[in-house]
DNA sequence: GGCATTTCCTTGACATGTTAATAATTGCTT
DNA sequence: AAGCAATTATTAACATGTCAAGGAAATGCC
């Protein structure tokens, strides 16, 4: 049985990187999640903007942009667009001026009703190709990844 | 014990979202990569490119986009640019002129070499974090996510 | 051989990712 | 109160991601 080695000074070979392995998972995740999304017109990070104030309701610009997995200054931009498109509202919040607060509206939420029974549906096959404990376990340590001090 | 009940009908919560979790977990893994890429002038893909290259020797551009995780369109743009740095050379292939068959130079070779040890120190940092046999399972479950059809 | 089809790559158009610089505001310090 | 540093959000500039459309070459079929 060939051991597998790793010098410190030796790179890992293409087929085992987990950067790649990285960008291959998501853009096989997110091409379904897309397919949903085509027929709304919402882009995959407006539909994650939607959910994360939906389950959290109004958000500061920086926690939206954490929770939603975005860079700040495309959370600006996707956040103009869309309060545009009545997605979403911002005030600016009464104790500090600088921060924004953002909600959802009415027609936000119900675009998100409309598809959620779908979207469940992706999200759920996910899990059931893996199995739960792989699945979770795989969420686990991706959280691992991003965040090394809490190891979920 | 509170059993985690997913029905199909009800998304997750957006912190066990899988696509989120991925973005999250590929800016962190990127984030000491573009680093250390900084002082290269190289950009990730760019340097996705070197190792695939350096890995396989010449490849065409269908298959070069496969295994460095990029999008045809990116390929294009990426390598027009790298060519013009002289890090790549490209040629039509005989068989088939469609083709492109995709080489590095000894300038890219020679900048791989320079920064190899440091990626690998990274590359090892990421598994000493999880642990091995964490990781190896981290990198299975992904290729799993990727192609469902060959489960590693 | 001629023609529709398919394959490979490129280009266009637009959204996002990424870093750096900037503006506005707040908090702290003196 | 003035000044300075830190925080929040925006803007700019450029590269990449994404989908659709296009062009060139090969393939299959009659």
């Amino acid at each position: 049985m060939t051991r597998q080695v790793t010098p410190r000074t030796e790179l890992p070979s293409t087929r085992r990187s987990l950067p790649i392995a990285l960008i291959r998972a998501r853009e096989a995740v997110m091409h379904p999640i897309r397919e949903m999304l085509a027929g709304t017109g919402l882009t995959e990070q407006q539909w994650r903007i939607l959910r994360v104030l939906d389950e959290f309701g109004p958000l500061e610009a920086t926690q939206l942009a954490g929770r939603a997995g975005l860079m700040a200054p495309s959370l600006t931009r996707i956040v103009h667009a869309m309060v545009g498109e009545k997605l979403l509202t911002r005030r600016v919040s009464q104790s500090d001026r600088r921060r924004q607060v953002i909600s959802i509206t009415a027609r936000g939420t119900s675009i998100l009703r409309e598809n959620q029974k779908e979207a469940a549906e992706i999200a759920q096959g996910y899990r059931e190709r893996l199995g739960n404990e792989d699945y979770e376990q795989l969420l686990t340590l991706l959280a691992q990844l991003a965040d090394p001090q809490n190891p979920d």
